[in-house]
DNA sequence: GTCTATATGCCGATAGAC
DNA sequence: GTCTATCGGCATATAGAC
């Protein structure tokens, strides 16, 4: 039995490579056509293998599906976990936005799945909503509580400012197209990430300010 | 020839009562699965008429998906379009955010529809937005620039408010699964949906104002 | 581990009677 | 306008050789 070391000795090197090939291939088609719109042959070509080995790698459509959600979650909840108190309250939450713009700017597609698993009710995230996230929310409100009591911000419900810093920043990854449309810019252009940024900040910062 | 007349008399009434039908059951079916996650056969079983005469009423699932789009985008440019220079600034904003927070509220499934669609690079509207949606925002735009120039709001990018606007309201038909899980609430709790706007309006209208 | 061939099922759309 | 029957295509997944 070669199998039974730990987790990330479980499958050899080139395995493990082969599957994230076939993982970053999978990211920008299920992100925009969904798992619905998304053939396991398309998926299968842009990654450079064959149909039935991808099939060999990961045992379903599904499978993969859940595997790439599991794997972007990570990338998702950082920012919310560099949250901390040691910070001034300012600062903290300007840097926050910085890193939520940057995730918006550089992994528009993880965002944009996660978006698409919300539309659809988040049946493969209903329990890491409701333990991990709910449980990592809780305690980021209660510094958010700390520094309201302490007077270095206005008396705003945390849950509100959670939300709407997320809405803001991942507005530009997930409307991205709609943004385009209008300003004629995306984040990928530093002059707009800039202006995005000062413009974000601004708001937020002077709207939570006593 | 008796479909000679106006576009609306086009059809018969009933024939115009079971296309309405129709849409309606699609709707709900196609803002939580997407285009090809919904087959034919469930929006006409929701719609109680067999899928031969759905395809009588709409000529490919194409068309109707098309025809739903075009049907809510009504919906959703009807609060920017009520967006007036005759009202005091601060007053035009606020009751934007409610009339955004209300159609959160009462039509999410329009909301997330469009979300949809912008997420796969809005393939279907992409004119729509380059012509009817940028001249809209346009002109709201220079009113929201007439409004500073005036002194009356602090010196922000019309652009990047209206964005904040949309991202803020939005979120909580896009996300109400997210928002649900982490609050326990929705927009249909009236007592959440107040608190919402309470604090949606202070964050952003403080941030705005000089 | 990777291939060819194929089983199997679903779905969009059409034909044609009434 | 509405029905029954069915075609044709595509996509997931498996079987089995190498």
């Amino acid at each position: 039995m070669s199998e039974t070391k730990a987790s990330a000795s479980r499958r050899s090197r080139a395995a493990n490579q082969k599957r994230r090939t076939i993982l970053s291939a999978a990211l920008p088609l299920f992100s925009q056509f969904g798992l619905h719109g998304t053939s396991l042959e398309r998926v299968a070509e842009s990654a450079d293998v064959s149909k039935t080995n991808l099939l060999y790698y990961f045992p379903s459509k599904e499978a993969l599906y859940i595997a790439l959600l599991e794997d972007l979650l990570e990338v998702w909840l950082a920012p919310l976990k560099a949250f901390s108190a040691q910070q001034d309250a300012i600062t903290a939450i300007e840097h926050y936005i910085l890193l939520k713009l940057t995730v918006s700017r550089d992994h528009p597609q993880a965002s944009k799945l996660f978006c698409l698993e919300m539309l659809q009710g988040a049946p493969l995230l209903t329990h890491t909503l409701n333990t991990a996230l709910k449980q990592l929310v809780d305690e980021k409100s209660a510094i958010i509580q700390g520094w309201i009591d302490a007077g270095q911000l206005a008396p705003i419900d945390p849950l509100h400012l959670l939300f709407t810093l997320w809405a803001t920043t991942q507005h530009y990854a997930d409307f991205g197209v709609q943004v385009a449309a209008i300003s004629g810019k995306n984040l990928d252009d530093p002059v707009f990430f800039q202006q995005t940024f000062d413009n974000v900040k601004r708001i937020i910062i002077r709207g939570i300010t006593c």
